[in-house]
DNA sequence: CTAGGGTGTGACCGGTCTGTAACTTCTGCC
DNA sequence: GGCAGAAGTTACAGACCGGTCACACCCTAG
């Protein structure tokens, strides 16, 4: 019931897609591969046939979530063409909508916080994926001029992670609902520190 | 073995303290009731005698943690009485000492991270005990003579918390690294805004 | 000495978890 | 139409989970 035209997508995807959604609700060890397959309409065979492990799947769907990102990354240059401070801009808004329409925060900080073995396999593409997006942040803000870039893009990096799990554990009225008013705070005085 | 004077420690507080070693460690989900008693050196049915449930300790653990935190936060009054200012660099040291020392951040937001279900009775008892820590900072930003107070201390909260999650995510040398300089940097621009 | 409360022991329950095996059914392509 | 490969089904293995039970123990206070 309700499938219709969704049943075209292959079961890889459609469990991929189902994982990804069940993981970002009630967490990676909250979901087992029973419930993601029979959310995503196959079973677990099939989920195998697909995928090594629910380790393996776990980094799969880590790989889709940042695939998403650099997306959206994508679509800030092509709506702000050579303007490298509405970028930015546009990167505290959208990220500051995030904020309030979704409770649970960033799927890679929620992995690393939940699997806690320093060995598991996901945390190295974690550490990559996180890495690659300060980068891009890092590289926006040098763009836009900014002299310290590094210490910008960080910054801004710990507030957007920081807002994340503070939504997390004292709701959207806490101290994440400031977030806007701190980023352009941040970038402000960054963009007005040509001393320093 | 190993085990000598701390043997009159009572039971319940062998399993306190263990418990909340362990789920520090290796996250809440990560550690079951077998392997908290057999680390404390005692039972399962003796730790059932003191704590209703898993979830029942779980908060237990977490009053503990903000009871230890206020004793921080008395430290710096009593080492820095009178100096308020003095109180909140001594927090901005410690807490950045806290992110050398320690691989794993906030247990309260770990925990507002792993355990999702939105009912869970852990839930109001972080949402309580971080929203008094937040209360305590505002307070000491205020006392320091800071016109923004909550901005400010909303600021730097989300900030360590982002610190704490980014060195989960790609370790201490990432964003995380530079905690001093912003949260130092935020304080003094925070100082100099007689206007705004 | 004795009574009683706190503690330890081992078995057990029902449930859930990841992952596998053998077999059947469906689907797309020549 | 028929065939190969993908997908579905059922059952199962082995481990672990939170939680309970009946019972034996020990230590201390009276």
């Amino acid at each position: 019931m309700g499938d219709g035209a969704a049943e075209k997508v292959r079961p890889r995807d459609r469990i991929l897609g189902t994982a990804r959604d069940l993981f970002h609700k009630h967490g990676i060890r909250g979901v087992g591969i029973d419930a993601i397959t029979e959310a995503a309409g196959t079973n677990k065979m099939t989920l195998y046939r697909h995928f090594d492990s629910k380790d393996d799947l776990i980094i799969e769907c880590l790989r889709t979530v940042a695939c998403d990102a650099n997306a959206i990354w994508n679509q800030f240059e092509a709506e702000h063409p050579n303007d490298k401070l509405g970028q930015l801009q546009a990167w505290v808004r959208t990220v500051a909508d995030g904020l309030k329409v979704d409770g649970r925060g960033c799927d890679m900080a929620n992995a690393a916080v939940e699997l806690t073995e320093d060995d598991h396999p996901a945390r190295q593409v974690i550490k990559e994926l996180k890495t690659a997006q300060r980068d891009r942040l890092v590289g926006l803000c040098r763009d836009a001029g900014i002299e310290q870039a590094e210490l910008l893009a960080d910054t801004l990096s710990l507030l957007l992670e920081g807002a994340r799990v503070s939504r997390q554990s004292v709701g959207a009225e806490g101290p994440s609902a400031q977030f806007v008013r701190m980023a352009e705070g941040v970038i402000a005085s960054f963009r007005n520190t040509a001393r320093a």
